[in-house]
DNA sequence: CATTACCAAGCAAGCGCTAGGTTTGTAAAG
DNA sequence: CTTTACAAACCTAGCGCTTGCTTGGTAATG
């Protein structure tokens, strides 16, 4: 028993997990994945949307990301804490990402679409996982991680309010439409792309983003 | 007085007409806490919406019903196949409902409307927990299950579409709009008032039945 | 005396997580 | 250039508990 018979040899560049594995598609922008942490975080969005978290077990994330399960709790203190990192991650990015898009566009319509396209982007893109993570795991946090996590949530729904708010005022939706209901039901036609779009197929983002500005203004851009 | 087939039933044949007779219904109103299988159904609705499938335990749902857990498997050969056989009740009994809520109705646009209509009580109804359990614990299935059930939904969603199609033929829906697409963002918007929508509020189901056919028909009824 | 509904006890497997030791990358000290 | 030091990353082994489910039996009903 002295022997390590499977230990894997991880190369000096510390680049990629042995091969066992598919990499993951899903991994977040900026190098997230270059560190055990957040090759970690990347491999969880991905099995917490497959398989959800409490199917998904500390010993299969340990095996996509090619260490022993023990292992994962050198980076996290446990596996709720991991969830959590990763609805707080795509959070604070995708809050950015909104952000950004208003910045090329000037009338309310302009800016409604430009948040549709971007929240469209976010569900179905490279952070698609994380996002459906975020809507559908919601439950399996503890009171004070969701509690915590609301506030952030709440930053993201008010750049929304506000948009269409502003277009309200403008007199461009109408005046029996309540806008906080109008971005709920948007916001679910949203967040439900995540289970049927497909970008291989023949509707492009920019397509389903125009079908989806329909509900709030009917007559288009 | 009748037995319990049901108990044995494999959903893995490619069939819909397995034992035409074993009619459904135990789950809701009527009859559903008549029975014993009829309360666990009831009990696991409540519980698999408020907690998730995974993390409801069979000694959970006995406790609900004031059984002992083994006592479980004398209605049910597995916990899965308590969650298939809730999902399966609730489309059965709103495909029903479905077809009703448009006897009432004549031009394309009141058709939609009463579709609306009837999903949003299918989903904040007294069927709602099952519904939530129907969308939102699907992977817990295994393939065969998903197999079956999803042939339920495709003859529900049929009834949508044709009435979709219906209004666009008529002129009543823009060219330019995929009524699939149409049919997944109401489908989703409506889903997701299963988070946010409460009776208690100040906007009744009518009120948002009619918000969401601005969503199909900007003009309202 | 068959059928239905249930209980009491518990098994095998799988779970999150821990303890304690080993390897590895890095960089200052000799 | 080599040695030494050290923390981060990881492994091995397994503990304590929970899980879905089984078994073999009992009580009540018609």
């Amino acid at each position: 028993m002295a022997g390590n018979p499977n230990r894997s040899q991880q190369p000096s560049n510390a680049s990629v997990a042995n091969g066992s594995s598919k990499a993951s598609a899903d991994l977040l922008p900026n190098g997230m994945e270059n560190t055990p942490r957040g090759r970690l975080l990347a491999a969880a969005a991905h099995l917490f949307r497959m398989k959800g978290f409490e199917r998904t077990t500390v010993r299969d994330l340990a095996q996509e990301v090619g260490i022993q399960s023990g292992s994962i709790f050198h980076h996290f203190k446990t596996k709720e804490e991991i969830l959590r990192c990763v609805m707080e991650e795509v959070i604070h990015l995708n809050t950015e990402r909104l952000r950004a898009s208003m910045a090329k566009a000037n009338s309310p319509q302009e800016k409604l679409y430009e948040l549709i396209r971007a929240e469209l982007n976010s569900i179905v893109g490279e952070t698609g996982e994380a996002m459906a993570v975020l809507i559908f795991e919601w439950r399996c946090l503890k009171e004070d991680s969701q509690q915590y996590l609301l506030e952030l949530r709440n930053h993201y729904e008010r750049i929304w309010l506000n948009v269409l708010e502003e277009a309200k005022k403008e007199g461009q939706i109408a005046v029996d439409r309540d806008v906080v209901v109008l971005r709920r039901l948007l916001g679910g036609a949203l967040a439900w792309s995540n289970y049927w779009y497909r970008s291989e197929g023949k509707l492009d983002i920019d397509q389903l983003a125009k079908q989806t500005l329909y509900m709030a203004f009917p007559e288009g851009l």
